[in-house]
DNA sequence: TGTACATCAGTGAACGCGCGTTCACTGATGTAC
DNA sequence: TGTACATCAGTGAACGCGCGTTCACTGATGTAC
């Protein structure tokens, strides 16, 4: 319940919400927490608001509509994160490269709607150009590091930072959507996410030429 | 269309139906494939079945329970589809196992309804035991090879088999469900998702010390 | 080979329910003067 | 400071619809004798 700040007031409702956009996304973290991103319907994110059912229409063509927004609002917050993690390689490009996939994991494990809603609404991932813009920047920040960490090697065995930068997300999304998602699909792992991952991209980077325990 | 034959006769559709559980998974596959795993309702499975509303009821408790029935599938079929490839370990362990990659890709491209059904209900994988056997009999063959691949190594930098084959497994399902999915929430890629999952593995095994290239 | 009967897998009507969406409306707010 | 009015975000009733599930039923099948 950590996205953003909830009504707290008690009397009665005022006639304008005031700011029924955000509730109702709100409202579909609470709802896809509970049911997942596809057990609910738009009148039950409108009631879940305290609104009448054609309130939502207001603020979403429809129900894909609010997903996508959702989705959008994850990839930014997944973005800022892995962003705020890596910090441009400080202080150590490979502690901050390391920071970036634990960062990934906790965004996963902390924020299981939004993750849901990131990845297994079906909805096409370039639905609208929006959402589409912020799942390519977070999906930058990991490319970025891969092309920081490829670039300690000498050029005839650097390995382009594209295929690497995909090769650490699919690695990453992987152990996030078996192991460390927040909802009762977990599957249950005789270690923690974290670990099982860091050792799979210390693995990977010893495998590049890269020595991955440099930092210490 | 492949995964089993379909009534094929234009006659009047005779009283019993004969094999309305079969018939109900193939519906419930069309309907995937159609609208996503949570795109369809029980009493659709059965129009498309073409029987009553009323007659699911005399083989499923429920929709979940046809579902875990259509994930079950999945998995003993990637299960086969992975022992196959593997062929323990012949002709050459390194070969065979890059055959299992290419397997497991080919079977989230080619079946994109039954992985759906696998990974993506938001059931818990082992909502009934029979669902939890046929999961982790999958998986075994992915640890099985391994096994069979870090036997080379010196008893010293010999990883632990399960972690290896949960690298691997993550690394698949994460190209897999990203990349290589066979609906629209497939996401664009510069390349084959298997040419990414072989680099991937190359380079992971060239970090356990292993040569991926061993096999010419 | 014929028949009586048990078993079983379907039917189809029925129920109450919540859905998505539309519509004319109304109450609150902001602003021009 | 007061008032008229445009704008806007909500209401709530309404519609037709398909849902899940139950029920008594019925037609087909298999088997005992």
């Amino acid at each position: 319940m950590s996205w953003s700040k909830r009504r707290r007031g008690k009397g009665p409702r005022p006639y304008h919400h005031g700011n029924l956009r955000e509730a109702l996304v709100d409202a579909a973290l609470d709802l896809i927490a509970a049911k997942g991103p596809t057990g609910f319907t738009f009148a039950e994110a409108a009631r879940t608001a305290g609104v009448s059912p054609a309130a939502p229409y207001r603020h979403f063509a429809d129900r894909d509509a609010l997903m996508a927004d959702v989705a959008q609002r994850g990839f930014e917050r997944l973005a800022a994160d892995l962003a705020q993690a890596w910090d441009e390689g400080r202080p150590e490009p490979m502690r901050a490269f390391k920071a970036v996939g634990h960062a990934y994991l906790a965004f996963a494990n902390a924020e299981p709607a939004l993750y849901a809603a990131m990845f297994e609404t079906g909805l096409p991932p370039d639905l609208n150009p929006e959402l589409k813009r912020a799942s390519d920047q977070a999906f930058a920040v990991l490319r970025d590091a891969a092309e920081a960490l490829t670039a300690r090697l000498p050029e005839a065995r650097r390995p382009p930072a594209l295929m690497m930068g995909l090769h650490i997300w699919a690695l990453s999304h992987g152990i996030a959507s078996l192991f460390a998602r927040g909802d009762e699909a977990r599957r249950a792992l005789p270690m923690a996410p974290e670990d099982l991952l860091e050792a799979g991209v210390l693995i990977y980077l010893d495998g590049l030429g890269l020595d991955g325990r440099s930092d210490g």
